[in-house]
DNA sequence: ATGCTCGTTTCTCTATAGTGAAATTCGTAG
DNA sequence: CTACGAATTTCACTATAGAGAAACGAGCAT
């Protein structure tokens, strides 16, 4: 774990052409501290893991988070999964299972006055993007409704609970792209760390 | 920052309704240490603030991403940017810009046998997501074609150079959505500069 | 009040993060 | 092969993270 922070840190001072000492200096860390990090010989408090983030240009969450590997993934119109649910509304997802990236991309269309009911709060940092390409959508964000028409585009955070209606006498179809953070709950507590015996 | 990231995981803490012993044990954690990081009063390193952030269950990279802030933002149609570029296609801008959120979402029409041309390479995990509505785009990454039909949809890693192109006899419609990792080059040291997005 | 329990803070002490400089490796030129 | 400069690693030392337990303080019952 502290090997993998260490190669990637160091992926990025390479990628940026920058020697230890550049990036030590633009990092305002020791030399020496920046060469056992990336080697994994030494955990960075965050201060530091922060500095060295900042010298790298990137944000401490895009350094903690897991490197991508997928290149290109093409999904063609046949393969999609297109899903008739019972209330005779039609959603197609577009976006690939991507490991690692939590993003969704969906197209739905609902006919007229047709409710799609409520989704549940996801965890605090997820986000919804909407556009409506045909009729009219109202969207409720915890209890505040909005009406979307044609060609209209609408953000919120996805914390709380929404839903999506149509509330127009014609069909409603529109895309929504969903950035969904994960929030385990309370695992039975991994005993795989059973650190304490180093201690003397 | 320090203090910003105490209260954080102490927010955290409370909307699960556990005391400190509680974390403590469930993140394998002694109590003094993390009350000191509950008040900003010490710098965990990365190892034991992954232990805390295993014990609340959530990633690290979610403990030290900035709260968000905005909740709902509504781009009626009308103030959309739509730009029309001098080849004769047309852009729409759908995703409003939220701080923090590195996400563009685009609606382009290409008239036929147009090059939209190349995009540079965004930083490292930078991602795009494609859906063709009409026509036929061919998507270049690095220099493997590939050609998409109406319905088709694709991921691709976008730190590298990629390019649009309606390779057809009719107009082509198609939605971009980029999840785009900002990098900077090697400034003097601190004063966050800016970070300019865009995006065809 | 007194005693009890739960939650938090403070204390001591050891392990280690972090610095600055010397030592080492590694190209590359002479 | 030797010399030299750049990049990285090792070394000695100081500051502090982190564990463990004691001390503090707020309810709550008797």
């Amino acid at each position: 774990m502290l090997v993998a922070l260490g190669v990637r840190i160091q992926g990025l001072r390479h990628d940026r052409g920058l020697t230890l000492q550049q990036l030590a200096e633009a990092a305002d860390v020791s030399v020496g501290m920046l060469s056992s990090v990336e080697r994994g010989q030494k955990a960075p408090t965050i201060v530091v893991l922060a500095r060295i983030a900042d010298g790298l240009g990137v944000s401490l969450a895009d350094l903690v988070a897991e490197p991508e590997d997928t290149r290109i993934i093409v999904r063609r119109a046949a393969d999609q999964d297109s899903v008739d649910e019972p209330g005779g509304w039609r959603r197609t997802v577009l976006s690939p299972v991507v490991p690692g990236v939590n993003f969704e991309w969906i197209r739905t269309t609902l006919p007229p006055d047709c409710d799609a009911g409520r989704f549940p709060a996801y965890a605090p940092g997820s986000h919804e993007y909407v556009v409506v390409e045909s009729g009219t959508l109202r969207l409720t964000i915890a209890d505040t409704p909005v009406d979307l028409n044609e060609g209209d585009s609408a953000y919120f955070a996805a914390d709380v609970t929404h839903g999506y209606a149509n509330t127009g006498s014609g069909p409603c179809t529109y895309y929504v792209a969903a950035l969904i953070m994960r929030a385990r709950v309370a695992q039975p507590r991994t005993r795989h760390t059973s650190r304490g015996l180093r201690r003397g």
